[in-house]
DNA sequence: TAGATTGTTAATCGATTAACAATC
DNA sequence: TAGATTGTTAATCGATTAACAATC
């Protein structure tokens, strides 16, 4: 779904009024009529003959997106990861302004992050509180990752974005996406080890399950 | 399938001889019949009656998931993500040691990156070729990814890891993964969005297509 | 009215899983 | 032999897509 959003801004900027679900397809990628289930889904609906309205598809869907307003995000872990991720322009470009960066070393306390400087995470609470934080981010060593996601949940955050290799158990109102390294490097060396093994005509399948 | 291992290397430490797949299933959150199938994809077989042998099928998993290998990594872009890419420990721990980190800019060139120095993305074709690299790491700014994917592919890299917003356009050989930040973001809140305005009683479904 | 395109039903496809004969 | 568990077929489920009547 987020996929259609970088298509219609493209298309405003075009000053395209109108848009089929075809057109959109192709774009994206999809068939007509899955972009068609999508958007109906959202209780978007188009004019027959004609199409979507572009400025109104891309209203809609900033709002379903949840775009329409910031979420904060507070980053836990001050090591390079977090610091890497506290930098990152793309984020507060795209809605998600990083509030704070947290640690629980002292050492690291202080220290200047871009424009924010480190806290300590027993300070978690009140941030989240004071300053409207409602996305954590998990980028401390993975052994630490379910009690800081423990801590995330106990102080009301809905949406996790974890980048450890620890798979988080939380209740299952809280959103958790992981984004882990080695997994996904595990993923492409998995794929290129069938198929060049398929190349090599050894047995291996090339039609396999699934590939997760 | 990546989900496997860690389950099976648990077991070993603990020395169990044999796994059925109703208990690996119960390991890795999976059907059993669907263990069988994904274990057969891979021609491993267990032994009826008894289950399958823990320390083949770990070699065997391995071997599929291309970990009997290390993955030379370089990465492209030594800004802020790709340095703490760069320094990852779990990369090297899993198989995917770091053999260089590369930049355009001339004044980053000779920066040293832990234990690595950045190195001039013109060297890239001499590096690939002569430390054992296979995997490309993204990490510029979107603009260039396009531009840098290519260059990958053309000194022989198939398995990128895009670190950019970028859809890459490449030949359908080379296998290149997506690690957005922005869009993960979105899509933690696309699905607290549509539950917040469900449980608000707002006509958002709760049952859409897909979600991604 | 003729052409275009939606909204939705029904068909298709693929993936998951239940079930069970084979067999250790 | 009795119990356990595989390997695989057939049934089920869900998601995708073709097709077309509704209608702008």
């Amino acid at each position: 779904m987020p996929t259609y959003l970088s298509a219609l801004v493209d298309l405003a900027a075009e000053e395209y009024p109108h848009v089929s679900s075809d057109h959109l397809a192709r774009l994206v990628g999809a068939n007509p009529a899955t972009v068609r289930r999508d958007l109906a889904a959202l209780d978007i609906s188009g004019t027959r003959g004609l199409g979507y309205d572009v400025k109104y598809l891309l209203h809609e869907i900033s709002v379903a997106l949840g775009l329409s307003q910031d979420w904060g995000v507070v980053i836990v872990g001050a090591g390079n990861l977090g610091r890497a991720l506290a930098n990152h322009e793309g984020l507060t470009q795209r809605g998600f302004p990083v509030r704070a960066i947290l640690d629980i070393d002292p050492a690291l306390v202080g220290q200047s992050v871009g424009e924010l400087s480190v806290e300590h995470v027993d300070d978690l609470g009140a941030i989240v509180a004071d300053r409207g934080v409602s996305v954590g981010v998990i980028a401390t060593p993975a052994q630490e990752a379910q009690r800081v996601a423990d801590l995330l949940e106990s102080v009301g955050i809905r949406s996790i974005l974890n980048f450890t290799s620890t798979a988080l158990v939380l209740d299952e109102q809280v959103q958790v996406r992981r984004v882990d390294l080695a997994t996904e490097l595990q993923i492409l060396s998995f794929y290129q080890t069938r198929t060049s093994a398929a190349r090599a005509g050894t047995g291996l399948p090339l039609e396999g399950s699934d590939g997760s």
